[in-house]
DNA sequence: GTCTATACACCGATAGAC
DNA sequence: GTCTATCGGTGTATAGAC
């Protein structure tokens, strides 16, 4: 996890096979059930049910399996963030997408790796720009057609939106609960008004 | 970082010595600059210009070394959290505390690291609900003597004012500041209009 | 595409001397 | 209070056979 990255000679296979996929998904899984210092190439290989010696066929290094763990999710995002934006109710999607984003547990560990990995942190730093821009593009588009626009800019209310999401998934998950009812009424509230139903 | 838990005969120092205190504050720098994973016996003993066996003199495991690590920031932060409460200004002495909170990699670490470590996640739950309190208190308080409440409950404020800033702080880290100048507008013009300068 | 075998470094934790 | 020495285990990464 800490090794510069270096060209290899070695032999290895073109991304995109099920094995490869099969890796990214044993990934996830150890990154969210037992963080990233669990994610090693033996714990992988024993969690996916191959050799160790396999996952270095598919990846140079174990940060480029983490890298590429991390850009199949956020272009899943991504995908997900667009559909939501193109919606009949952009707002109320875009919502929905904040609070049921991915397991806040491997938010967190991906944040961590981002202030070491210096490439990844690059690809965190791509996908945070990229979501903002798409839900401030709705945001503002949305807010347009309504005639009460409460003052807030597109985006303060993205920033808002996605900020209070990722507490609220984090803070559940750790099974703390003060003050999200209110948190989400106040949401539920604004959205009642700018989308109703 | 992973073993159970179990009572040492070893002999140990008590807690709260110069030294103690050397290790925790090193832990800290560790895992601000290089992330858990590197913050080993051997790693912190090099940093702070010991032998590896002292760190077990002075903690049974490196995972007692983390919970107390963060037990003493934990502890540093509430103080500084109930000093703004009782402030003349306690709104903006609030979301001051709350922007200019720990940095962002080490809080990013202490939240990977409590979902696997059961004694840390019991102690961040605990701060996050002491947090709580303190701020929703304060702000009742404080918006009590407005006439002009806007409608939002304390305890949304201090979830929206927490979530924000811990966004805004951990993105301006990474470099990204789309939407920040509009949020902190945001929060501002409340601010202005709650409390006044 | 997957395997065995191996190099070399580093880990947590302990025993016990000074 | 701090040290040397050591245990068994695990880490990344590679060479090369099947």
């Amino acid at each position: 996890m800490t090794r510069a990255a270096k060209a290899t000679s070695r032999r290895m296979a073109a991304p995109g096979s099920p094995t490869w996929h099969a890796m990214l998904d044993g990934a996830e899984c150890v990154l969210r059930e037992e963080g990233y210092a669990a994610l090693t190439s033996r714990r992988l290989a024993e969690y996916i049910g191959v050799k160790q010696r396999l996952v270095y066929y598919y990846f140079q290094t174990m940060d480029d399996l983490i890298v590429e763990t991390f850009d199949r999710l956020a272009l899943r995002e991504i995908e997900r963030l667009r559909e939501a934006a193109s919606s009949k109710r952009p707002l109320r999607e875009i919502w929905e997408v904040c609070i049921h984003t991915s397991d806040a547990r491997l938010i967190a560990e991906f944040m961590a790796l981002a202030n070491r990995i210096k490439k990844l942190r690059a690809e965190v730093i791509r996908f945070i720009e990229e979501s903002r821009t798409i839900q401030v593009s709705a945001l503002s588009a949305a807010l347009k057609r309504k005639s009460k626009n409460n003052g807030i800019p597109a985006a303060a209310l993205a920033m808002l939106a996605t900020s209070v999401a990722l507490s609220l998934t984090r803070e559940a998950e750790l099974g703390v609960t003060a003050g999200h009812r209110e948190i989400v009424a106040v949401f539920e509230a604004f959205l009642g008004e700018a989308e109703p139903k």
